[in-house]
DNA sequence: TCGTTAACTTGACTCACTCCAGAAAAGACG
DNA sequence: CGTCTTTTCTGGAGTGAGTCAAGTTAACGA
């Protein structure tokens, strides 16, 4: 867990200034991965008292616009954030509960990043999302 | 293109009730594939007169649920329908003016079906979507 | 043709997210 | 340190895709 002035150099790093609720959204979302915003309202708020929804998400769009975090948003579900960027992660989703886990890229480097046939798009990134059943879901369901 | 028969038969294979919106629908997602619910109700609409958004939504749903119809929502995008299914394809997403092109599954059948570390989840589907810039867009950069 | 049950209509409502205008704070420069 | 400029934060109103609920209508099997 990186303390406050990691995250400092991280934000002077992407030439963002510093303020408190900056520092505060990237410890909650280090601390709380894929959580939504109404969560890292919560987490912000309980570090730092009173802070408006409206910073919150203007911090994460600047973040996220830096590459200092990343957004997520599975269908059906509300947008999340993260802090692991650069590595080229995907994720696994749980049909039933909604629960989202890290999943490394899984055929060595950048598996599907060439489409068989891309229409004359340039293509940059692929992103890959993963369904089904997480493990509290499938024993639930057996016992049921 | 299928005609009305068709999709009839398709609507009873599924065992639903076979009424005009459902058609309509089916038929307008047919011919403009990837189009947003938004769109579907004006083509519908431009068939068969006054339909409720709301018996759209629910057609369209009831569909999905069926399997006849793909609902897809890349990020930043409502949400979007198809009636390519069962052949597991996916979408190379423009940045810059949103449109979708399918893609097929580039490295053989199921590519990146296994996560290399599934983290107890049972997967039953990869989702990829490439992201990009479409030729129009492409072009429209560079002559700027 | 009749009854059951699924589908459709209408209209209000929710909720994530955005826009706006003004106040406040951060960083730059002398 | 003090002032200036720029960016960020506050609070509140607004937007729009999508949902809920109750009542009416129509499909389809008997």
């Amino acid at each position: 867990m990186p303390t406050a002035s990691d995250f400092e150099r991280l934000l002077r790093g992407a030439s963002l200034r510093v303020t408190a609720p900056r520092i505060a959204v990237l410890s909650a979302v280090h601390g709380h991965p894929h959580a939504d915003t109404d969560s890292i309202i919560g987490v912000v708020r309980q570090n730092l008292g009173a802070v408006s929804h409206q910073a919150v998400y203007d911090v994460l769009r600047a973040l996220t616009g830096a590459g200092l975090l990343r957004r997520i948003e599975p269908q059906g579900s509300v947008a999340r954030y993260e802090a692991r960027v650069g590595d080229n992660h995907h994720h696994v989703v749980c049909r039933s509960c909604g629960a989202i886990a890290d999943v490394d890229c899984s055929v060595g480097a950048a598996p599907c990043l060439d489409a068989s046939d891309d229409h004359g798009f340039v293509i940059d990134e692929a992103e890959v999302i993963y369904w089904g059943t997480c493990p509290e879901c499938t024993t639930a369901a057996k016992s049921s």
